[in-house]
DNA sequence: ACAAATAGTTTCTGGACC
DNA sequence: GAATGGTCCAGAAACTAT
């Protein structure tokens, strides 16, 4: 814990709702969720217009349709979120070398190597209020909250205390008290499973939290989770801001629209998610040594296998050979899997930022792998018109898909800077409407 | 006819080696 | 020589966060 409140933590509100709502004017002031589209998706953000009505993130869509039927449901938009991230963190990092951001909405920033005159309360203050401005004006009216704390823990809690667009200021001395009253959950590292044993031993707030000594923590929670509330429940936090996380693990994993009972095709979706893992490891110079798959039944029931080659590789027949191994170990001790496997993926961990080719074992591994030619009815491609997609056509300019049927498929004309647009349909295939791309290519894989 | 994607951490278990 | 107890590593699963 420092001794000046020089930790700030700034969370833009409901981020991707807000960009959606930002650059189409006809959905400010409605309810929007960005999200999972299909029948298993899931809720992303909500705009505070939908939240009203009970939707949350994480929640199946499935629900917040049932809860809000008349709300704008769009997939997302990750190229116009990583842009206004991407401005913030660079306001962020005019403020203070030390930025550590924990998403594209969410991050820390110290203050303490800002360059400011001194450290005390109203100096703070003033340069939170100046960035949430800024913040406002670079990005074109979004909003954030702020806390601003002598710790992460406490910066974090203070951000969401005066949402959206508040600031927070949790004077030093004022942390336990603040935090006593609030539940449990409100700790990092605190989830529900975490919540409920807590609950059984009769804590639900932090004040309770704190009446346990640490080696009844301990014994209820492990050694590094027990030891960890035991100091978070006083508000000792010394956790530092750090810039750059190395990266640890690369992964793809996909939920189908309907369960996969066939093999042959397990194994094609494997290779392809296998290809898309070594495309990221290429790109980023990486190769790793344990390959690991994930398995999602019907029941939700998830099981794993991985297995460690002798050295790293970012080659993807190599990847998908071995993920293609395990899914067959796993299937000889699980024969549920013939029962529907909703997710599969493949990830690969043990990282090294070089590559030590195995000159023995890879040279006759490298034929194409034609893929069979078997149905996949159980793809849904995000291809095709969805809901919220960037459009442009030569006459009416940028718009933006609102929904698409059988035949045809209804775009409203409209961008941040015009005011709500018109509506206009078109046939599926009209070749005048194109998706609209952003113009620089970006990194396909969000931080 | 419910429940994403990606990443990270921790705990437990079991084998290898000394 | 057999049993035992670290230590280290790998693998599986559970949990958490955004």
């Amino acid at each position: 814990m420092r001794t000046h409140a020089s930790v700030l933590h700034l969370d833009l509100d409901a981020f991707f709702a807000s960009v959606e709502q930002r650059d189409k004017p006809s959905l400010r002031g409605k309810p929007v969720v960005v999200g999972g589209i299909g029948n298993r998706g899931v809720v992303s953000t909500a705009s505070y217009e939908a939240r009203r009505y009970g939707v949350r993130s994480a929640m199946s869509t499935r629900e917040a349709r049932s809860r809000c039927p008349h709300a704008a449901y769009l997939g997302g938009r990750f190229h116009a979120y990583r842009e206004a991230s991407e401005q913030v963190m660079t306001l962020l990092r005019a403020v203070s070398p030390l930025v550590e951001p924990l998403s594209l909405d969410e991050a820390f920033v110290d203050l303490a190597a800002a360059d400011l005159p001194d450290l005390e309360l109203p100096t703070l203050r003033a340069v939170a209020e100046r960035l949430r401005a800024d913040v406002h004006q670079v990005t074109g009216g979004l909003t954030a909250s702020v806390g601003l704390a002598s710790s992460k823990f406490l910066a974090k809690v203070a951000s969401d205390l005066d949402k959206p667009d508040g600031l927070v200021v949790v004077p030093p001395g004022a942390e336990q008290e603040l935090l006593r009253p609030m539940p449990v959950t409100v700790i990092p590292g605190v989830g529900p499973a975490t919540a409920e044993r807590l609950r059984r031993a009769g804590v639900h707030t932090v004040a309770e939290l704190e009446r346990l000594s640490l080696d009844e923590l301990v014994r209820l929670l492990g050694k590094a989770h027990g030891a960890g509330l035991y100091a978070l429940a006083r508000a000792d936090d010394d956790r530092a801001v750090v810039p750059e996380r190395e990266t640890k693990s690369v992964s793809v994993e996909d939920t189908y629209d309907t369960d996969l009972t066939d093999r042959a095709l397990m194994e094609l979706l494997l290779g392809r998610q296998a290809q898309q893992v070594a495309d990221r490891l290429g790109r980023h110079g990486l190769s790793g040594r344990t390959v690991s798959i994930k398995v999602r039944l019907y029941d939700f029931t998830t099981l794993s296998r991985s297995a460690t080659l002798p050295s790293p590789t970012d080659h993807a027949p190599t990847i998908a050979r071995q993920a293609k191994r395990l899914l067959a170990d796993l299937d000889a001790s699980n024969p549920e899997i013939g029962q529907g496997v909703r997710l599969l993926g493949v990830g690969v961990s043990g990282l090294a930022d070089w590559i030590q080719e195995d000159l023995f074992g890879e040279l006759e591994a490298d034929e194409p792998e034609p893929e069979p030619d078997i149905e996949v009815p159980a793809l849904r491609r995000r291809t095709g018109w969805w809901p919220g997609q960037d459009v442009v056509h030569p006459e009416h300019g940028r718009g933006w898909v609102w929904g698409s049927g059988r035949s045809v498929v209804t775009v409203r004309f409209e961008t941040a800077e015009t005011g709500p647009g018109p509506v206009h349909s078109f046939a599926l295939d009209d070749p005048d409407l194109a998706p609209w791309e952003p113009p620089a290519p970006p990194e396909p894989d969000a931080p």
